[in-house]
DNA sequence: CAACGGTAAATTGTTTACAATCCTCAATGA
DNA sequence: TCATTGAGGATTGTAAACAATTTACCGTTG
């Protein structure tokens, strides 16, 4: 036995935009801080112990991610999101989901759908005694799966940036509507199923026929505008 | 006659990490800067003439772009492009051109008809005295067209990621093989034509044949590896 | 009393200074 | 000879200070 035996994961301490990023995206998601409000990089910076360099880091990349819009000179502000905005997420999201299913349906592997089988496994136990968000974290985990099995830097980057906003969504949804939170297992498994036929176009109907019902699912707890 | 009948673009002095952005990411797609060098924040904004802030807002951005990456306490460094690259900036390409003709299929308006013959205009005149870049941006003019009339900020967003990336692939291209630079006016043309047909399956797999082509002839300008 | 102008406070943009981390390379010892 | 180690320099990460811009307020003016 020798050192070089072990296996750890290194020890890099997250940069503190990064722990700031996290602070922030969650107040947003939980309502927190409200709709359209004025982040200021003082008051955050002052609040979570830190300087001003890192907020305005942590900023920049939650305007990335689309929960706040920074405006020269004024500042950032926390977005309004809208019906518009569900609908956006929703056609990019499936834009981008469809490219990712063609790609794994190319190259599925007995590890990944071990994977996809373990994730369905906690799926089959959800009830109602499921906190919403642990239901909204199974079906992202899912679906990550299937980005990192497309093997697709940029893809997987895009796919990083609308992320935190259609958990936001589904949170929102599963909040409301308990009764979706058993639909996950049944629908997840069909996809897995389709996938295993290696068939990229079949891949591709399935992917837009789960999304489009999670979509219309989600619209439907929205107020029309 | 009322002031308010003006039309002023406003005058906001760009951010400095803007410079910035511009100027490393001409360096990087000309080659003066090599791939796989290490960009140093100090150097950098001593040579531009600016602090190290801008200049890290700058890497943050470029490393978003895709030109550069990003690792945590050794820095920027400039990435190297390979025919995987290619591969990938235009599977993503083409998810997002799809999404965005199919939604300007539904919203073309005279004005951005007029637009687009405008565009293809300039195209027609272009003979072997024309340099490869205006070549690329008349093409890449035209497609901005496309990103802007389908009304969808996050797909805008998401354009504007790989967009430069797009324009470095092609300048390499049109560079390499000048027969190309006459393709573009009948190519677009078409498009143009498909598009008037306000069909989104129609559009989309018209943009699925343009890009298609514009991605072999790129293929084949780059070494097998 | 609505519009204008000016001043001060608040806020962001940028620079500078300091701390933490990583890399280089020569000295060490088996 | 060659792997290891540790000191010093180089580089990034963070904090604090300064400059530029915007916003809010208020008295003035027509």
């Amino acid at each position: 036995m020798t050192v070089s035996s072990f296996e750890m994961a290194p020890v890099v301490q997250p940069a503190l935009s990064h722990n700031v990023v996290d602070a922030l995206r969650g107040m947003i998601s939980t309502g927190q801080l409200e709709q359209g409000e004025h982040l200021k990089e003082a008051e955050i910076a002052q609040a979570l112990g830190v300087s001003r360099g890192p907020v305005r880091e942590a900023l920049i990349q939650l305007a990335n991610e689309g929960f706040v819009e920074l405006r020269r000179h004024r500042g950032a502000f926390v977005v309004e999101l809208t019906r518009t905005d569900i609908i956006e997420v929703y056609t990019l999201r499936l834009a981008l989901e469809r490219l990712a299913v063609e790609r794994t349906a190319e190259r599925m592997t007995p590890e990944l759908l071990a994977e996809m089988d373990a994730v369905l496994e906690k799926m089959k136990r959800v009830d109602d005694g499921y906190e919403a968000q642990a239901v909204t974290r199974l079906d992202l985990e899912f679906h990550d799966l299937l980005y990192k099995a497309a093997d697709h830097r940029r893809l997987q980057s895009s796919w990083e940036h609308i992320r935190s906003q259609v958990e936001f969504f589904l949170n929102a949804r599963n909040d409301s509507f308990r009764d979706f939170l058993q639909v996950g297992y049944a629908e997840h498994a069909e996809l897995r199923d389709v996938l295993t036929q290696r068939n990229p176009e079949l891949a591709a109907k399935a992917i837009q026929s789960h999304l489009g019902g999670a979509y219309h699912r989600l619209l439907a707890t929205h107020p029309q505008q």
